[in-house]
DNA sequence: GCAAAAATTGACTTTCACGTAAAAGTAAAT
DNA sequence: ATTTACTTTTACGTGAAAGTCAATTTTTGC
């Protein structure tokens, strides 16, 4: 069996273009099989692509996101790279958490403002 | 007293240069006074910036950013205009909770990620 | 086995959010 | 009065992340 998906059946799914996945290719981020030229998409690289996704819309930069699937193949051996790796962990770490209490404030904004819009709308229901 | 900064006293308060800030009140997204050509900015503007550069950090555009400032500024008052508003604020609440699953997620990822770094740092450690 | 649909490459274009350089005006301090 | 430190406008440049277009293959359905 091995299931194989095909480009578009991914660009459905994840709502991407094909550009935007031969683009992850050129970057280095997946290594779809090829089929002559046809690319031929593994779960594994289904797997990879949700991933850069999510990287994509808390945005990390593509080598960012490809920084970190480098470390899943192949984790650096050498000291000083490690330590710089866990360096670059602990900032990335505090910048997530900066960015999900701006998040929580601005979701609390949202609510103002939706509160604000049905004072309106109530306002304008009577006068009508 | 009245306090006015000056452009440099926010970008150094901030981190973002004088062009950035020039840029953004060429948006429209504030509006210093001025004394000749000299920007001067009040606590206003200041806080203005602040939420600016949030949603800057939380990925939102400049456009968004415009949006979300001219409801206080103006809050709509035709009806239409509110539901649209309204839809907007429901569709952006959606997306930064996805967002905050990312990161949870993401943060989480990078646990794995330091954990294989501290595992590697004591597998060589010993071999020293 | 042949047409239609889908996939490929390559080059060029676009958008966003500023960066950068040039040339000149201001303002306070020495 | 001159230096020093900013500040201004104008205008072109840049990098990231794709979008678009065109000209070929390749694959699939029948």
């Amino acid at each position: 069996m091995n299931k194989y998906y095909t480009i578009t059946e991914l660009t459905r799914e994840f709502g991407v273009s094909t550009r935007t996945l031969r683009f992850y290719e050129d970057e280095g981020l997946i290594h779809p099989e090829r089929r002559g030229r046809t690319r031929l998409f593994r779960p594994a690289d289904r797997h990879l692509i949700k991933e850069i996704l999510r990287g994509r819309r808390i945005g990390f930069t593509i080598s960012e996101i490809r920084e970190i699937i480098q470390v899943y193949k192949d984790p650096p051996g050498e000291m000083g790279q490690l330590q710089l790796l866990m360096q670059k962990v602990s900032v990335k770490r505090d910048d997530l958490r900066q960015k999900r209490r701006d998040i929580d404030e601005t979701l609390a904004e949202l609510d103002n403002v939706e509160e604000a819009c049905l004072t309106r709308l109530a306002e304008i229901g009577v006068g009508t």
